[in-house]
This record gives C-alpha cells, sequence and structure tokens, in this order.
DNA sequence: CTGAAAGCGCTTACAG
DNA sequence: CTGAAAGCGCTTACAG
C-alpha cells in the first residue's frame, strides 16, 4: 500500500524538529613542540560552523597525548556531557576500550579517527593504513636508489607514543623492501625523543656515507635538521605529516618526500559523519582509508592550499 | 541600531523560499575510447542527489568534445533553458568565450572546471595547473633515473584535442629538467591520435634500449601497451589520469606514476560552488588549483575507493 | 510603501 | 492509540 517511493525533506525535516544533537571529541590538544593535533581541531571547528544551521554543537574534551590518565578524565566528563554523538582519537587503546563500551550501552554513536581499534561498534572510521603508507615509503625509496645501497629506518618517539602506528609504519616498509628491493640493505635505529631534543646532533650516529635513505616514521624534521648541520647531501629521506618544521625541510630540499594522512580532513568528515548519521539519519561507510598523498616541493604549494580550503567547498 | 548580529538561519530561508533554482552543465559526453569524462558527469550527478532536497535541479547539455559546433548547439540550448548558474568545461576557447559573454549579459553566474580562460568573470574554476603538473612529472623522472640518461615526451592526440593543456604539461617538464637535470637529454615525439589507434606497435619508434624514460602528457594506456608487447621493462613511464586502460598498466607495473586531477570532485565542487552562491548566498573562491595527486601501485587502492566515496562525507 | 498573514514540508505536543 | 493543530524560522504574496 504505501509502495510510494516517498523521500521526506530532509530541509523541513530539520526544520520542524526540535532536536539540538550535542557532539562531544576526544583528541589530544596540540603544544609548539607538536603541532600535529592542531589540524584536526581545525577540521572540528571547520565543521562546526558549517552544521550549526542545523542546530549542531560541537564541545571539545581536549586531553594530554602522553597521558592516559588525562584521555580517561576526559572521557568522564563526555559521559556527563551525555552527547548525542562521540568523536574520538583513540591513542590510549586500553582507555579507549572502557570508553566506548560504556558509549555502547548509553547507545551514544561514535567515530575513530587517526588510529582505531579493532571489533569495536564504532560508526566509522577515518585514518590511513600505516602498513601500506610503509610500503609507500619503501617504493619511493627503491625508485630513489640506484642500486645496492644501504638504508636507515629510524624511529623517534617515546615508548608510548602511538607505538602501534609507528611499528606497522615499519613493518611496512620492511615488508615491500624484502619483496621488491632484494639487492637494499636497511638497519633500524630507534630513539627516544627526550635524548633526541637534547643533543640531537651527536646522538644519531648515522654511518656516514654508507646510508643513501632514511626512513623517518615520526619526527623526520629532526632527522633532516640533523643532515642540514652536517653537510650531508645525497640523502633520500622520506617522512610523515605536513607540520611547519616538515614543510621547511621539505621545500629546502632536504626532505625529499611526506606522505600526509591529511589530520584535518579526517576530523571534519569525521564530525560531517556523525551529523549525517544522528540528523539525516544517513548510512555511513565504517572505514574510510584516507589516500597516503605523496608531498613533494613541487606539489607542496598545491597541495596546502587546497586542503586547507577544501573542506567547505567554498570559501 | 542593527548592530545586531543576526546571522539568519539558511534552513529555514531554503524551506521558506519558493525558488527552485535551475543548474545548466556543459561538458563533454564520454566514449568508449575515452571515457575520462565520466568522472566529472559522476561528481555532477552526485552532487545533484544530494543538493536535492534545496530545492536545486541540474541538467546536463553534453557535447562532442572534437566538434566546436556541437559545443556552441549546446550552448545555445543553455541560454534558451534560461538556467539560474551554469557548470561548464571551456574546452574550446574561442566559443566559450562568446558564450559566458552572454552569460555575463543575463548575470548568470558560472564556473569553469577541467581548463580555464583568462579574464573571464567566472564565479570559480576547479582545476590543475597543467605546468606544475609537468614540473612534478620530470621530479619523479629525476629521482627514477641513474644518471645521465635520455627521456621522451611523447604527446598522443589530435591538433584540436586540449592543445593548451598538453602544452603546458609538455612546458613544465622541460622548465624543471632544464633547471634541475642538466644531465638529461629529452627528445619530443607527438602522434596524431589516429595513427596511434591504427599502428600503435609499429609507429611509436622509440630508440630502444636509449630511452629509459617516458613522460606521457596523455594516453599513458598506449604506450604503455606498445612497450608491454615489445617486451620493453625498466622504462619507467610517467602518465595522467585515473582510466580504466591506465590502471591496469599501473597495476601490472608497466606504468609506473600517474597524475590524477580529481576530475569527479572537480565537478562536484564546481555545483557546490553554485549551489552555496545561489541558495546560500556565499563567498566563493574563484581559483581552485586540484592538487597534483601522485598514484603508483602501492596507494592505488585506497585513492580509489578514497576517491569514489567522498564526495558526500558519508555512503 | 509598510506590516501582518499565510505558507514552505515536516515534527511533535496535545486534544479527543 | 489516532488525528488535527501548532510551530520550526524564515520568505513572499497580499491587504491595507
Amino acid at each position: 500500500m504505501e509502495k510510494t517511493n516517498y523521500k521526506p525533506n530532509l530541509v523541513a525535516r530539520v526544520l520542524a524538529s526540535r532536536e539540538k544533537p550535542r557532539l562531544a571529541c576526544l583528541i589530544p590538544f596540540h603544544t609548539p613542540e607538536n603541532m600535529y593535533w592542531e589540524a584536526p581541531l581545525n577540521g572540528i571547528l571547520k565543521a562546526e560552523k558549517e552544521i550549526a544551521d542545523y542546530g549542531v554543537t560541537v564541545n571539545n574534551f581536549l586531553f594530554d597525548q602522553y597521558a592516559p590518565d588525562s584521555f580517561r578524565k576526559r572521557s568522564t566528563e563526555i559521559l556527563n556531557f551525555q552527547p548525542d554523538g562521540v568523536l574520538l582519537a583513540p591513542v590510549f587503546s586500553i582507555q579507549a576500550s572502557g570508553f566506548v563500551r560504556k558509549l555502547d550501552t548509553l547507545e551514544i554513536p561514535y567515530v575513530f579517527i587517526d588510529s582505531t581499534l579493532k571489533n569495536e561498534n564504532n560508526l566509522s572510521f577515518f585514518g590511513q593504513d600505516p602498513f601500506r603508507s610503509g610500503m609507500l615509503a619503501a617504493k619511493l625509496m627503491k625508485i630513489s636508489l640506484e642500486s645496492t645501497e644501504t638504508t636507515a629506518i629510524i624511529n623517534i618517539g617515546r615508548e608510548r607514543e602511538n607505538t602501534h602506528h609507528i611499528r606497522e609504519r615499519e613493518n611496512g616498509f620492511k615488508a615491500y623492501s624484502l619483496k621488491n628491493i632484494p639487492n637494499m640493505s636497511f638497519q633500524v635505529l630507534n630513539f627516544p625523543s627526550e635524548e633526541i631534543n637534547n643533543k640531537t646532533n651527536s646522538i644519531i650516529n648515522i654511518p656516514g656515507t654508507e646510508i643513501s635513505g632514511i626512513f623517518a616514521t615520526s619526527a623526520a624534521h629532526i632527522i633532516a635538521d640533523h643532515l642540514e648541520h652536517k653537510g650531508v647531501k645525497h640523502i633520500t629521506l622520506i617522512g610523515y605529516d605536513l607540520t611547519r618544521d616538515n614543510i621547511a625541510f621539505l621545500e629546502k630540499g632536504i626532505i625529499d618526500f611526506l606522505i600526509c594522512q591529511k589530520p584535518m580532513e579526517q576530523a571534519f568528515r569525521g564530525i560531517y559523519a556523525l551529523f549525517h548519521h544522528i540528523v539525516f539519519k544517513k548510512q555511513i561507510r565504517k572505514n574510510n582509508l584516507m589516500p597516503l598523498d605523496i608531498i613533494t616541493s613541487e606539489n607542496l604549494n598545491d597541495y596546502l592550499e587546497f586542503e586547507l580550503n577544501k573542506e567547505g567547498y567554498y570559501e
């Protein structure tokens, strides 16, 4: 009888509905030393503006990315806040698991950005596949090398800092190299970030001319700074993320490639996923892998301008 | 007195307004031989769906990309249609100029995609900078080459076919090479597409082992097919666009890099620019250069999946 | 030319 | 439990 394929007008629905959905975001705050998390925050703020007319409000609960306790405190605040949806970066997997379990009970939808947890009922995930990004880095390394050469995989960071992500990048790089670059050898070097900060130039003891390529699984700018001071040229350096420091070294030609994971867009689209789900009852795609964008000095400017302005499809 | 910063609710405005804006699109139709223009059309259709609830309708006027007369006919139809906004690919610059002049008189806003015309009053442009894309191709070529080597720039296509675009790609490649790859020599080869289609394997007379890299300013799959049949390996092949043929050769490893200009997103965002301008009276950024996306076999799948699904920020 | 009323297509509180 | 009425925040045709 009701076979008429009636489609309600969503604009009218929003206006008539007295609902004012409240979203909560749980991501790390950024610091002058680590600006990475500024981008997701900007994505959130941009999305918030765009959907304000639909009655949606967004509240941010920022935690210390090195302090699991801070994460737990903020997540409790969110539960008290009783939001209609949550966007979170599940940096600390144990604490995040406990938190989303409570959200499940309360039937509050939640979206992961940056990294994900397996076997959770998240509405959606926006982020990168770290293993594949490591493979891509190895491919770029392969074409940069001339023949039989040695490269280094350098991990910089605290023990707890995004460990899984970093390891997966390394694993991807290794897997690709072993399969596709048989005549390349590599060594793995680990440096805690505290040590690096104090004595950059001495601690990274790169065996001079033997190394022709470096894959920095994080903080490429620190290695770039080291290479610049040492006056080392001709080392192919591949890293991650368009932070200000990295960009400077990319422009100077010290960093050759940066792989970008579109952190602003991850957060922007995460908010939109919640918005579309809650307000428009739309179906949401669960896994959204961001493309592995390759940035060089040639496409840097277009990329930056584009990424900063695209989100709203207008200025 | 009215210093109160009152912001009208756009959702209510749309509902109350009896306006039903009608958009017209003027782009080439695609054919089995040239599927490129399918992507922009899909972008248009996707955007159309999303904004239907706002009362906007979209009408497509497709022309033959090799026939200026076809362009002119369709543009006349659009003038009779009296749209509230126009999206067009100004493939034929003279005809397009005449058309947009009439739109100016009628005060109908219009947006360029794919390529642009200078000194026109277009609301917006979404496309790529072909010169910079050529530079990027040269950079990729540089890192792929081992030392002193010869590369070829190969242009395939009819005389009239996107000439400006193609030439600019070539010019960008040359400019970068001359400046940054002093020990590389290159030759420029031009093939009309008609000849190619008939005798692919014989006409491209690539001087065997002397060539170690090829920059295909268009139709890379034709060259890839040639290389495959000849059994030539180790030639770095760089081309454009994620067409089905190109993708197949990228996966096989015969094409090494494809530079993508996001044709679907160009059109999608073009429609959104018109929508936001007409319905929401939003300010629109005039020049929107798409990033020069570098696609390899490693990031191909993520890229495809992402691009095909991102537009609506949901599935 | 100004101002109050009707209406956009829905949802929801309320009367029956 | 059902159905008609009121109302979301605007615009616009219409009465004065």
